[in-house]
DNA sequence: AAACAGTATGTTATACTATAACATTGCCGA
DNA sequence: TCGGCAATGTTATAGTATAACATACTGTTT
């Protein structure tokens, strides 16, 4: 689906932009919220907060508090996406770019493509406009089937 | 926000045409299934599944399966609609002609309208192929404020 | 250094959302 | 009437998320 030859590459990016980020914001990019996005980034499908979890403290060490506000802050700072629809997250893939952007969720292999078109978002924005509705806040996300798994199957 | 001078008659449309509904597929419209979907329908926003339990019976006495099991087969039939966003339930606005539709959520009045739009579905389904992707279903949730409550504001 | 404030994390308990598995009932045709 | 199947009831449990309060860590002021 995705095309990272090295997937290495993709967490280093992620964990470089979350502590750029951060040190912007002054904020803190403390040990704990570092390893929850590493997690998340462990492969390009979503992540369910009781798997992070487990991975944080394979005895539970980690409790839900724990793990919940950790993905909190890294959704108020863009840094992931919760997925209504599957109840779990995904590392952003743009932090700094994002704007209006929706998700292509394979049910196959289960990888989260996160995309952004700004004809989409303004096909929409003209949308609620048409229905004198205010938007603030936009879920967008298709689930069917990628390339690889199609061609697979 | 909608324009239903006299509910009662949403309510009536809308158990209407889950008769007919079930009439033409040989399904069961049973006194259960009526009732849940009438509760629904009492109001325009969204309703949660425990709350639809509790008005079933005050005591608890309808319990989480026949109410999970009752949203399944109204979802199934689409005359109900699970807003992922919140875990809540809308009734279908428009049963028969059901395609493509999304939701605008205000997150003032709560109230859910319901709407279809074939160039948004057009430009959604490009957007997916573009991104070599085959979508089987789409989630679009929109949250924001309707124009009652910007006006009320 | 000691006191302090503010942020982050730990801990315990509980609320909220949903399903599994099996029992019972009710409907309908053979 | 019997058998089969759909619907509902029942009990238990899984899965998702937050409230409330305690402790620890970080950096600043005195
Ligand atoms: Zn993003
Ligand atoms: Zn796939
Ligand atoms: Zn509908
Ligand atoms: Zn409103």
């Amino acid at each position: 689906m995705h095309a990272c030859h090295e997937h290495a590459t993709c967490v280093e990016e992620a964990l470089g932009a979350a502590d750029r980020i951060c040190a912007e914001r002054e904020l803190r990019f403390t040990d704990l919220r570092r390893r929850v996005l590493s997690l998340i980034w462990e492969n390009h499908g979503s992540s369910k907060a009781y798997d992070i979890m487990e991975k944080l403290g394979g005895d539970y060490s980690a409790k839900p508090p724990t793990v919940y506000r950790t993905l909190d802050f890294l959704q108020e700072n863009g840094l992931v996406h919760k997925i209504n629809s599957l109840n779990a997250y995904v590392g952003c893939s743009h932090p700094l770019k994002h704007k209006d952007c929706f998700f292509l969720i394979c049910s196959c292999c289960n990888e989260v493509q996160e995309c952004c078109a700004s004809h989409v978002a303004d096909t929409l924005r003209d949308m609620a406009g048409k229905n004198k509705f205010s938007p603030r806040h936009t879920t967008l996300e298709i689930e069917g089937e990628c390339q690889d798994c199609l061609k697979k199957n």
